[in-house]
DNA sequence: GCGATTTGACCAGG
DNA sequence: CCTGGTCAAATCGC
């Protein structure tokens, strides 16, 4: 296992180079965009906050990365990949009654954030949880903690999350979120007038078209590996952007929930963004949360090319021999 | 009183 | 048998 893990970490550390050379580049970028939006324009200032708690999350991911990696594998993350088993018998919980405690098969997507702390928890991740159970895990200094939905009996949403505080900073968390929300609860109200329309200022829009454009040149010339690690360990974004089901969005309170849950890519046509396949959904979701994120931010197009060539660069079958 | 958290027990997979 | 994930009773806090 060290052997080929040697190697991809090598190359790693160049992709790995390049995406916080960018992020560092988005952050200013953004700092910039603050200092031109002012005072005013809250909803502005709101979202030049989330891309930069964002981006600042990407580059402690990416640089983290190495680490993360090992003990990712170790902890059987990777399963998921590798096992792409029976999807069927899983998420259809029986619920509460007989079977209770007939856990395990958890086949369900999952990915795996590090969030800084706030006080003495991890940051909000803008859904609501309940705790149902805590755990000392073998080798880990710190407990892990278990959470599920605080929906999950009013609306059957399955999302469960695991917080463990990391070993070697105590104001960092490792988050496991597994499954989606499927969860409906309406964000609080956020300048709701102004919503989706963030371009009230014309140097704050070129601000966010040079920051996108560079996001996205950038990223397609990433080389594979360096994608291949950054869905391997984490996403930047704790909160969901598009990972709602079908049947019923979970839109809970995120920081850019617009008025539609449309993001520029119409449902019906956005067959790359449609996370059914689990493999194929987790290899997209991350660096799709940070670009969508961004995209969102500051383009009123439709989604980007970037996002193409993106899909590109995640190749599932890469991920899975990569873990393998 | 109700909802959230704590904590020991239970269960399944490896 | 060990470990991680979940349950559920007890407890806490509002």
């Amino acid at each position: 296992m060290a052997r080929s893990m040697g190697s991809v970490v090598d190359g790693n550390n160049g992709g790995g180079g390049l995406v916080v050379t960018e992020l560092s580049h988005i952050k200013e970028l953004v700092r910039q965009l603050e200092v031109h939006l002012g005072g005013s324009h809250d909803l502005c200032r709101h979202l030049t906050t989330q891309i930069f708690t964002i981006t600042e999350r990407s580059i402690s991911i990416v640089t983290s990365s190495n680490d993360r990696k090992r003990s990712v594998a170790d902890a059987g993350l990777a399963s998921p990949l590798s096992a792409a088993a029976t999807p069927t018998s899983d998420l259809t919980a029986d619920g509460p009654f007989r079977n209770a405690k007939k856990r395990k098969v958890m086949e369900k997507r999952s990915h795996r954030v590090r969030v800084g702390s706030a006080g003495d928890n991890p940051v909000d991740d803008g859904h609501s949880w309940r705790k149902y159970g805590q755990k000392e895990i073998l080798g880990a200094k710190n407990p892990r903690g278990y959470y599920r939905c605080t929906h999950r009996h009013s609306q059957g949403c399955l999302a469960t999350k695991q917080v463990q505080r990391t070993d070697e900073d105590p104001t960092l968390f490792d988050i496991i979120y597994h499954g989606d929300h499927t969860c409906v609860q309406r964000p609080p109200p956020l300048a709701p007038a102004a919503v989706g329309r963030p371009e009230h200022n014309p140097d704050a829009s070129s601000l966010l078209q040079s920051l996108t454009a560079g996001l996205t040149v950038k990223t397609e010339g990433l080389p594979a590996s360096a994608a291949a690690d950054l869905q391997g360990w984490g996403a930047a974004a704790p909160f969901y952007l598009s990972s709602s089901t079908p049947a019923s969005g979970c839109l809970e309170r995120s920081p850019f929930s617009a008025s539609e849950n449309n993001w520029g890519v119409s449902p019906a046509t956005s067959d790359s963004y449609l996370p059914f396949d689990d493999a194929e959904w987790r290899g997209r979701n991350e660096l799709h949360e940070v670009v969508s994120a961004l995209v969102l931010a500051g383009a009123p197009a439709p989604a980007p090319p970037a996002v193409d060539g993106l899909d590109d660069l995640l190749d599932t079958d890469d991920i899975a021999s990569f873990f393998a």
